[in-house]
DNA sequence: CCGAATACCTGTCTGC
DNA sequence: TGCAGACAGGTATTCG
């Protein structure tokens, strides 16, 4: 499910476990997701300190400092459809460089790496090194791990052509205008493009779109006004988006302090949805008797309602 | 250049 | 119960 709050809420549960602490050991125990891991993924990152935990769109930005030749990196991690983390806690024996134990029970099916962090000065995580094993399961492999230099990173061919984050400065009106001018393409598909606004995925794009009162199917370029700047609806869909992404950020910061101690399983949260997923159900937007559709747009479903978004 | 289709994988659900 | 087929929240690449 990961979209931008689903990848924020990751963030902000595995924070605290991994800042300004030592990676004891690392696992790879399989040579790729969807494309190869890192070279000699374990060993470049044993002993380093993970020094801060960043997001950009739907990218988990590890710094975790200088490499032997004294080159900051940068861990980033993509969960892909079907990725998720899960905690540990570190019952191992105490660390030598390069070993690594963890019980064969507490592995499941697609449990792909392994990161053994170091306890914290807090105490805030109680394994028996103090510390936690953060792992990371995809079933579906559609997730990625790269070890990239810092020095340029965001000139990166992955991160080149991403437009703004949608809870940032720089996602304007006039910046959302802009991206959508002269555009034929539906107005979902363009919503779902990273280069128009980074972090949007299919549900929170209809989510957007059916509070917005916005079709899907409306040509993207009607939001912009002939003369180039934004209209009373774009300025509108701004602001839709980023409620609907604050509000989702909220859920998932809810089930952190529920659940994600006892359960331990990041990237997945409950929410409820408007349409999403609720295809035949009644419209909940206020004075509308519309009933939720599904289509599908590009290969992938969009669900609407046809009465109350124009 | 743009936009649509395809490919990458596995698990789950539906309908026969 | 078994099984084929559809479908799943992302994104790089290919095709027209």
């Amino acid at each position: 499910m990961p979209e931008l709050p689903e990848v924020e809420t990751v963030r902000r549960g595995l924070a605290p476990l991994m800042e300004g602490r030592r990676i004891l050991a690392a696992v790879a125990r399989r040579p790729d997701l969807r494309w190869p891991l890192p070279e000699r993924f374990a060993e470049r990152l044993t002993g380093r300190t993970l020094r801060r935990l960043d997001r950009r769109a739907k990218y988990l930005m590890a710094d975790v400092g200088p490499d032997a030749n004294g080159v900051d990196e940068v861990l980033v991690m993509h969960l892909g459809m079907s990725g998720s983390f899960r905690i540990e806690p570190d019952t191992g024996p105490p660390e030598t460089p390069g070993d690594f134990h963890m019980p064969r029970s507490r592995l499941a099916a697609h449990d792909h790496v392994v990161l053994r962090m170091e306890g914290g000065a807090d105490g805030s995580a109680t394994g028996r090194t103090g510390g936690v094993e953060i792992v990371y399961n995809d079933p579906r492999r559609f997730g990625a791990m790269f070890l990239l230099p810092r020095e340029g990173l965001a000139a990166h061919p992955l991160f080149r052509d991403i437009g703004p984050e949608p809870l940032g400065p720089d996602f304007t009106p006039e910046a959302l205008a802009r991206a959508l001018a002269g555009r034929r393409t539906p107005l979902k598909a363009a919503l779902l493009d990273q280069k128009v606004v980074a972090g949007l995925g299919n549900i929170y794009v209809c989510e957007a779109l059916h509070r917005a009162g916005l079709s899907p199917e409306r040509a993207a370029s009607t939001l912009t006004a002939p003369t180039g700047h934004p209209t009373a609806l774009i300025v509108q869909l701004v602001e839709t988006i980023r409620t609907v992404l604050e509000e989702a950020i909220e859920a998932g910061g809810s089930t952190l302090r529920d659940h994600a101690q006892v359960d331990g399983t990041l990237g997945y949260f409950q929410h409820t949805f408007r349409v999403y997923d609720r295809e035949g159900g009644a419209c909940t937007s206020p004075g509308c008797r519309g009933t939720i559709a599904r289509l599908v747009q590009s290969g992938r479903s969009t669900f609407y309602c046809a009465a109350c978004q124009r």
